[in-house]
This record gives structure tokens, sequence and C-alpha cells, in this order.
DNA sequence: TTGAAAGCGCTAACAA
DNA sequence: TTGTTAGCGCTTTCAA
């Protein structure tokens, strides 16, 4: 049996497809008795509007592509998560695209112009971005990046304040008299400037403290994962004064560089305090269980998709806004033990 | 400046829309000459198809949606990575959805006919199934299912033969010299259908090499979680004779009950040998790595994906098949040690 | 407030 | 091999 149309509803209720429209979106007031009439027709036909339809006619996909660069690391499911409820609440579709932290393929998709019929706006969760990663791209196309930032204006940044947040996280473990603090994660290059913000706390917790930084526990890695976390601890423990705290740049950091400590014998947080940053559900459940900042991703899904919907809807060229979503610091075994 | 139109390319090169169409879609022959003009038209207007006008009129969405009970979930984030490249590559966008594990959503899609213009099939993960869960959806809507597997024959199944995998895993901790071996993770239950096949290929196993089973070691979980198997394993640990070896259901499974054995000072493998399901990037990262059967997820999400494009392009009804992918067994340190 | 009718951009049956 | 043309199902301008 073939799907009920609008025009099949309008000729049940005997009236045109103009009214019936007008009753499926609310657009203009429509006389009671005719919607009821309309309405009635509509349940009797089991009548379901064709989506596709309705979208070549206005010109919109109700459909937005997220980007993340990989699906299964823990801060982006998470997100990812945060968003699609959030998205589906405002009548969007989320399409999810994964970029594979692959610079290439993030610019293609911002970049070119096919999408257009596909989807009606990009959120945008880079790994880093450049300059020219963004200028290049199709200004027509609303987007919303998550995370970064950088010094452009034209597009929105939704994001936590990383340089406040970090400070409290090294704060922390000033509080808890450590007093060799170490930071894993640095990416001392234009692409790494979220990275850079968290050094910036970093330095900022040492110098409200009167603290000198020791540039030798400041360890740069190439990405956030575990086996940068592992490494870049190896590299500390063999430090003729190896550090008594260290914050890293995300939880999984956080984990690859506990993993190291404790093989080698040591305890955490007794000998080395560790703090993460993302609050993943992992670490949760580590052993110890991970301390870290832990970024209000509700808050980050809600701007973002609002912003964006604002950014669709409106025909003027919008001027880029810089979105703080809150944080929190959560104490947990890793720095303050297990009771 | 307006997105250039087929009928604005047809009307460039000299040629009727219908012509720009073939040439566009490949369909039928165009003369060298007239594919040229055509081609230049296009390459000069930067024409590019408007998806959403074809799906209109061909009555096809282009768009798949692969249902998972949750998104961070690692097996099902690296499930979901191996299948949209190859649904992209078969030509179909895949729209993620999160049933949250939650019946009444998976249900819900699953029967309603609102889709149809939204997408052309589905690829559902279930975490559990029941007879109902499939026998009251729309028959209409092509449908793969991953993982489990029902008596029910009118849709697809694509799996590894878990009943198989099981054994080898329980095999190859008899074969290290366990012989009190647990397993956690049954679900003796209408809907946990998949662990039970864990526990008849645990039973299997012991019956191969003329072992008893001791009921008391097979226990139960409503998930496959990290707390599911923290829990279990306190269950086993406060039996008046332990397991010196487990099966875990899961990857998950395994690192929680690994968490709780080490918290209890026991060692890994030495006193009690682990081993999960699934082969999780974080098994390879936990401490102890993790051995594990290892399912083919890129041989699932093929199987998964062609299976479902061949339904959608049939006219008639297509009879169920049951489809296998590969597995195989990693032996890491949580059964071998660490050398 | 409602009707008539012209598209949105593409495909495909039918003809030539 | 290519052109003509009628939709796909909905929105929306213009009239009434």
């Amino acid at each position: 049996m073939k799907e009920a149309t609008l025009r099949d509803v309008a000729e049940v209720a005997g009236v045109s497809p103009r009214t019936v429209s007008n009753v499926v979106n609310g657009y203009a007031r429509v006389a009671d008795a005719t919607r009821l009439k309309v309405e009635a027709a509509i349940a009797q036909l089991g009548y379901r509007p064709n989506v596709l339809a309705r979208h070549l006619a206005t010109g919109r996909s109700g459909q937005i592509v997220v980007v993340v660069p990989y699906l299964d690391t823990p801060y982006f499911a998470e997100l990812l998560q945060a968003i699609i409820p959030v998205a589906r609440e405002a009548g969007y579709n989320v399409l999810i695209d994964q970029s594979d932290g692959d610079r290439e393929h993030e610019g293609r998709l911002i970049g070119n112009r096919s999408h257009r019929s596909l989807f009606d706006g990009i959120i945008y969760s880079p790994l880093g971005l450049s300059q020219e990663d963004l200028s290049g791209r199709d200004p027509a196309l609303p987007l919303v990046v998550i995370g970064e930032r950088t010094s452009e204006a034209q597009f929105d940044h939704v994001g936590i304040d990383d340089v406040a947040a970090s400070t409290e996280a090294v704060r922390h473990l000033i509080g808890l008299g450590r007093r060799r603090i170490a930071a894993i994660g640095d990416q001392p290059y234009p692409t790494g400037e979220a990275a850079q913000r968290r050094t910036a706390g970093f330095r900022a917790a040492h110098a409200e403290a009167g603290l000198p930084v020791d540039e030798s526990l400041v360890i740069g890695t190439p990405r956030f994962n575990r086996v940068d976390g592992a490494h870049a601890m190896e590299t500390l423990l063999e430090l003729e004064n190896p550090p008594d705290a260290v914050f890293c740049y995300s939880d999984l950091v956080a984990s690859g560089a506990i993993h190291t400590v404790l093989s080698r014998g040591l305890r955490v947080p007794e000998d080395i305090a560790v703090i993460g940053y993302d609050d993943i559900e992992d670490g949760r459940y580590n052993r110890p269980t991970i301390s870290t900042i832990s970024p209000d991703k509700e808050a980050i899904a809600r701007l973002a998709v609002g912003r964006l919907v604002m950014r669709i809807n409106s025909d003027e060229p919008v001027p880029g806004v810089d979105l703080r979503a809150g944080h929190r610091l959560v104490a947990r075994q890793s720095t303050v033990g297990s009771d």
C-alpha cells in the first residue's frame, strides 16, 4: 500500500493541500472546524509528511554534521552523546563524520560545496586547527567549532575556559603540597593551540603560588592518547629529580601515565599524584580513579547546537562569538588517595 | 550566486536534461561527443547534483541508520568506525542512532513507518533481542541485525560464531593448565541469547576436555560493563574455592574483573588468568593487557552493509540468512603473562 | 482563512 | 542515442 500524501489528506478532508500544509506546520492560523477535519483525515489515512519532499521544497536538509577526529575516543563519543539528543530536539538529524584526525579530510569537508543539499551546517571538533584550515572554507556554510579557538572571528567557538580550568587543576596539586609538578601534552606549534592554553594555565598556577616552572618537566606529546602519556611518563621518571605530581592534558594521557608509574613500582598518588582532563567515564573505573577537569558536555552541546541553528536560520552574516561552557574540578583517588 | 542546476547544464551544453542526467549517472550510453560537451558544461558551471532532489525522485534517501545501544561503549564505537567507510563507499550516508539499550526506543524505530523518506534500511546492533522485538516490525524496511540471532528467518544476521569463539577462549585457558574456570556474563533469559551462546561454548570446551562445570562459577550479569565484571569477580573471590581462570563475555567485563583481582592483592595471570571478548583497543593498554576473542569487525561491517544494500535494491522479499564473520584468539598478558 | 498553481531539482517512461 | 514531459510530495506566492 502506498504511503498517503498531503494531497490525499486534502482530498479526504475536502480542503486544499495548502490548508493541510498549514495544519501540519502550524504556520498560518486555520479555522478550528477546518483543522479538525484535516486532523481527522490525517489520522484516518495515517498520513506522515515526507521529510525529503519538504526539504526539497524548503531548500533545507534538516541535517547537520558533527565532525570528530575519532569516534572511539571516549571524549568525543561522550560529546556526541550529548549533541545528538539536543540536535534532535531542535529538529535536526545528526550525521557523524570521522576525520581520522586527518587534516586533508577535515579541510575537504568544510571547504567543498558538494554538501549544500546534504546538510545545513557543521559542528566541528578538530584535533588541532590552523588558520588556513578554516579561512579557505565556504563562508555560506554555518559552522561552529568546538574546543579550538583562533583569532579569526568569522565563526563561533564553543568551549570551556581551558586556561582557568588548567590553572585550577595545577592549583589543586599545589594545594596538596606538591612542588615538582610536570605537564604532559604540550604542543608548541600552530595547531596545538588547545594544548598551549593548558600549558598557560599550568604556568599561571605556578606563578600565583610563586613557584618556578622547571621546563624539563613540560613534556610534549603528538596526541592525547594513552601511549603518549605512558611514554612521556617514562621520560619523566628517568630524570634525576622526577616530579611528585603530573598534570595531564587528557584523561587518556593520565591513564597512560599512571600505568607507567605503577609498573615502575611507584604509587599513585603517594609518590606521584596525577590529574587528567575531560572526565571520561573510563576515569571513574581506572585504578586508581582519575582526578580530572570535568567540562560541562551538556552545556557545550546546547551552546553549539543552539548557535548553529541560529546561524542556519539567519539570512544576514552573523559575527562569530566565543561561547563558554562551565567546568569543574573532580578530585578522585589519583590525587587525594583512597580514603 | 545560485547553485547551477541540471537544467542549466543542459542549456549550456545544448542538450536535454535527460542527457545530462544520463551522463551524471552513467546510466544509458551517451555518444562521446555529447558526453564531452556535457562534461565541459558541468565543469564550467561547477555543477553538483542536488542529492535531495535525486532522492525525492527515486524514492530513496541514500541513508541507512545504524542503531547501537551506546555510542561510548568501545565495542560499538569500533563497530561504527568499521561500518561508516564501508557504507559510504556503497553510496550511503550513515545515521547513527543510540538506543540507550532502551527496549522501547529500539522497538519504536524499527516498528514505525515514519522513516520511509528518511532512510532506506537499518543495521541494528541490539543489546538483546526478543522474538517480539522484531516480529512486530515493518517488513518492508530492510533490516540487518548484528550479533543477535533468533530463530526467526525473515531477516539477516551478521556475527561471528560465538559458540566456537567461546570454546576457543576456554580451551586456551584449559591449555594453560587451569582447571577451575569461571564464566562471567551469563544471561539465562530470552533476551540474553548472545550471552547464552558464550556459555554454550564455555560448556563445550569443558566437555571436550572431560572437565566438569562447577555451576557456582557461572556468574550472571545484567550487562557487559566494567562494574558488572568487578562485582561478579567479588562474588567469585568470596567462594570457598575460587577459580584459577575466568572467561569474561566482554573486554569491559574482563577489565572490571581484573581490577577486582588486583585490588585484592592477587595476581593476573599467576593467580587468576582472565580472558575477554571483543578486542577493544582499551584491552591493549590495560595493565595487564587483556587476552581476548577478536571478531573481524571489518568483515562484519562489509557483510552487514553488503547484505543491507542488496535488500534495499531487491524488489522481491529476500529470505533471511546467517552471515558469519571470522574471529581469532589473541593471547595477551592476562592469560600468558608478561614475558 | 483558504484555494489554485507554480515550482524545488531530479529521474524515467515514452517517443522520436 | 537523445528529447519531451510528467511526476516525486511538499511549500508558498498570489488571488479570492
